[in-house]
RNA sequence: CGGGGCGUGGCUCAGCUUGGUAGAGCACCUGGCUUGGGACCAGGGGGUCGCAGGUUCGAAUCCUGCCGCUCCGACCA
């Protein structure tokens, strides 16, 4: 490719609604652009590094017994029906109907389609395990599309699908999967933590997601580096706490005017906020809520939201906590909350003694609080939130938590759909069964997106050589120079014959536009040939990642470039 | 949906407070000159100032309504 006739339309200005730097980057290296909040042209550049990347996991998925398939983007609301979750789903699916009225969405995910599919033509044992998967356009009317190809509402994912005769079954195809997305994510040069996580609203028992360590990823991460526990932190574990026991005091109320927050109470009081009981009120489809943690702890909502089984969870209002409470806001209490409301306690809260709590009374709090002996919570569990600090809940050792970008999810599906959609396999002795799921998912523009999080400097991209767009760039210093022009497409014509993809800088523009350019795009190797060396009968080839030059001779410049293309 | 910001050539923005007939830089086209880190000179093309009403002799500017984008919270590959 000659570079007058890329369409790599580079921007020396940022644009302004570009948030984080792969955003910014890819908008100004000429690789999308934006059609409709979370809908992008995919320009050449980046067309070229999402086919690499899909070529990476399909190599990954068929060394696993995977099956390329394609599904179609248009399904009928029927099969979503038969799942209950043409309901479920709401507002983040993108619906539409045909010309006769029939109800269809595009397809944010394709259990239902796939489901459907094996259950027409797999009958036997004999048949399983079997791997299916496609790489495709999703479409997902997200809240907030934001940070360009990070969160788009149409984007594109490889999704498999495995079915299993039992859960032994599934154990293998899941860690198959687990292999298959690690090297799948090391060759596309990644540094990422698989850690476990919560299996949110599709479904399951078990669950690992890929996360790609970077400042602007939309997730906690938090992971332990003793023994290599990792979890997302809405599904962290606690480690447990083991309180110190004082003989009981006796209950009392208190006097506490003014004082809403856990601060304000514990200063007024005089103890330190981890003594204290701190009280959250929700609202959920299984009714009012009164989540307590430590006051020094924070609630984890998915954890609380897992517990309850409920389809909904948000904070309450003040008329939840008035009327259906029978409390005041800023002194709510398990002690004498109305009925109808269900406590949860996290297990941390059942540990302490002697503590503090509000009184469901303007102005009061109570002192001396006990566990058990003053109020039984509904529920007991954990779900606080883990933070920087604690304990490992395997190893007990602190952990730290880090930014992280999804790149994959995978989940144990079990047989959450196939019992649904009738799904069923013969067994050897003439029991029919549900077929054992798993779906495994890969953000291909995501995974692009987190390498160059991951993969730039003040002048640009720098992407790992195997999803690199190119691998080098040939940049004559001036195109005018009959020399320079010669060897350039000499070299061009060899690079490309001996498999290296190379790009030739024919434009007529000084040296410093092309390095800009070059720098923006991130080639891995860049080949200068200016007269500075050539008089020395010599090119200069610089890498891209760490700015190092080597001088090569015009002769035997082919074998010198290859050999520092291997190194990368 | 709630709350902030913003809509002016392809991009970054000025002009708006205090109405007077639309600007700069970059990009683009032509010619010249130049060619080792986003040159320079000359000339040129390109804008219903988001849309619709209203006020006014006159609206990018003031008023009303709508639309769109963007950032902060619930969703997820």
């Amino acid at each position: 490719m000659r570079v007058s006739h890329l369409y790599a339309p580079t921007l020396r200005e940022t644009p302004a609604d570009a948030e984080v730097v792969s955003h910014q980057l890819m908008l100004r290296a000429g690789m999308i652009r934006k059609v409709a909040p979370g809908i992008y042209n995919y320009l050449p550049l980046a067309w070229r590094v999402l086919r690499k990347v899909s070529q990476i996991i399909r190599e990954e998925m068929d060394a696993k017994g995977g099956q390329e398939l394609m599904m179609p983007i248009a399904q009928p609301a029927e099969l979503w029906q038969e799942t209950g979750r043409w309901d479920v789903y709401g507002d983040e699916m993108f619906r539409l109907k045909d010309r006769h009225g029939r109800d269809f969405c595009l397809g944010p995910t394709h259990e239902e389609m796939i489901t459907t599919l094996v259950r027409q033509d797999v009958r036997s044992y004999r048949q399983l395990p079997i791997m299916l998967y496609q790489i495709q356009d999703k479409f997902r009317d997200e809240i907030r599309p934001r940070f360009g190809l990070m969160r788009g509402r149409e984007f594109i994912m490889k999704d498999l699908y495995s079915f299993d005769r039992d859960d032994e079954g599934l154990n293998k195809s899941y860690w198959d999967m687990h292999d298959a997305y690690s090297r799948t994510f090391t060759r596309c040069g990644l540094t990422y933590r698989a850690v476990e996580a919560d299996s949110g609203a599709i479904g399951g028992s078990g669950s690992h997601e890929f996360m790609v360590l970077a400042n602007s990823g939309e997730d906690d991460v938090c992971f332990c580096d003793k023994c290599n526990y990792g979890a997302n932190t809405e599904r962290a574990e606690m480690h447990p706490i083991e309180a110190a026991k004082e003989p009981m005091k006796e209950l009392e109320i208190v006097n506490t005017p003014n004082c809403k927050t856990m601060e304000e109470v514990a200063e007024f009081l005089g103890f330190k906020p981890e003594h204290a009981i701190k009280a959250l009120a929700f609202y959920s489809d299984k009714g009012p809520i009164l989540a307590l943690v430590r006051g020094d702890h924070e609630v984890n909502e998915i954890k609380l939201k897992n517990k309850l089984d409920c389809l909904f969870l948000n904070m309450a209002d003040a008329t939840v906590i008035n009327d259906l409470m029978g409390s005041a806001g800023g002194y709510l209490g398990p002690i004498g909350i109305s009925k109808e409301t269900i406590v949860v306690a996290d297990s941390t809260v059942m540990n302490m003694c002697n503590t503090e709590c509000g009184a469901n009374k303007l102005d009061h709090h109570y002192i001396n609080v006990n566990p058990e002996r003053d109020f039984k919570p509904n529920i007991v569990a954990d779900i606080r939130l883990i933070r920087k600090g604690d304990p490992c809940p395997r190893c007990g050792a602190p952990v730290d938590i880090k930014r992280g970008i999804e790149v994959g999810h995978i989940f144990k599906l079990q047989t959450k759909y196939s019992a649904k959609l009738n799904t069923i396999f013969v067994d050897e002795n003439g029991e029919e069964k549900p077929m054992v799921m798993g779906c495994y998912g890969i953000g291909v523009g995501r995974t692009m997106a987190a390498s160059i999080e991951q993969n730039n400097d003040k002048d640009g991209i720098i992407w790992p050589v195997a999803i690199a767009p190119y691998h080098v760039i040939i940049v004559p210093v001036s195109i005018a120079d009959e020399a320079q022009r010669t060897i350039a497409e000499k070299m061009y014509k060899e690079l490309n014959a001996a498999g290296l993809e190379t790009v030739l800088d024919d434009r007529d523009d000084r040296a410093g536009v092309k390095f800009k350019d070059a720098d923006l795009i991130g080639y891995p190797l860049r080949i200068t040939i200016g007269p500075k060396a050539l008089k020395e009968n010599k090119v200069e080839c610089r890498v891209r990642k760490t700015g190092e030059v080597h001088l090569i001779d015009v002769d035997t410049y082919l074998s010198d470039v290859q050999a520092l293309f291997k190194q990368l």
